[in-house]
DNA sequence: CACTAGATTTTCT
DNA sequence: GAAAATCTAGTGG
């Protein structure tokens, strides 16, 4: 296993989309406490511009909840959907240009057991495959909202040095009703931990 | 396997 | 009041 080293603050400094499909099968890190600490690759992310993207929560100005999006790279948002479920992003692009990648899928690698047994399940290709699930799985919600992602935390990425070549499909993003013209779903082709397949 | 409905809460109109 | 970047259980083939 590589040593879990925060990608930088300039990796998320950049236009979504690029940093959408760098981030593929690199490390999501949350350390719950000093001896339980849970790792996914990720597998499977969209990309929400702000400005010409009208599916953005960005894309109708700044409001309380969404002006974390316009802030700094690195740090993440969590937000409530459909009144049970939270989701994951992560913001990029320099400060006061809105745009995040939002974690659809990961790979669970470590803290299995911790991630089944919140999961109810011990379906190992069902424990993080789409957005709501692995937020349960990694135990995140608005707590972490503005959580640093750039550093060694509760919640971070970690660099995978030893990361392999693969092929990444783009498709339309999932869930929404505007914004369908962009294929900003970007996910591994062929990985079992994929939440949709064609 | 495919499709449908229900759960439940925050945010903006 | 409606919609929302979802998931699960239930029904029918």
């Amino acid at each position: 296993m590589n040593k879990l080293i925060p990608l930088s603050r300039s990796f998320y400094e950049r236009d979504v989309v690029s940093v959408a499909k760098d981030i593929l099968g690199h490390f999501l890190v949350r350390k719950i406490d000093s001896s339980t600490i849970v790792v996914g690759k990720i597998v499977e992310v969209e990309a929400y511009n702000g400005k010409d993207d009208p599916a953005s929560h960005a894309y109708k100005g700044v409001t309380p909840k969404n002006k974390i999006i316009f802030g700094k790279p690195g740090i993440a948002y969590v937000y409530m959907i459909y009144g049970m479920y939270y989701c994951l992003n992560v913001i990029t692009e320099p400060e006061g240009i809105p745009g995040s990648v939002f974690f659809r899928a990961v790979e669970p690698l470590q803290g299995i057991k911790y991630m089944m047994q919140r999961r109810k399940t011990d379906n190992l290709l069902k424990l993080t495959n789409g957005p709501g699930k692995l937020t349960i799985a990694f135990n995140i919600t608005e707590k972490l909202n503005g959580t640093d992602m750039t550093k060694s935390g509760p919640l971070f990425i970690a660099k995978n040095k030893d990361k392999n070549f693969f092929e990444i499909i783009s498709t339309p993003r999932i869930g929404i009703r505007v914004g369908l013209e962009y294929n900003w779903r970007f996910y591994i082709r062929d990985n079992a931990f994929v939440s949709k397949k064609k």
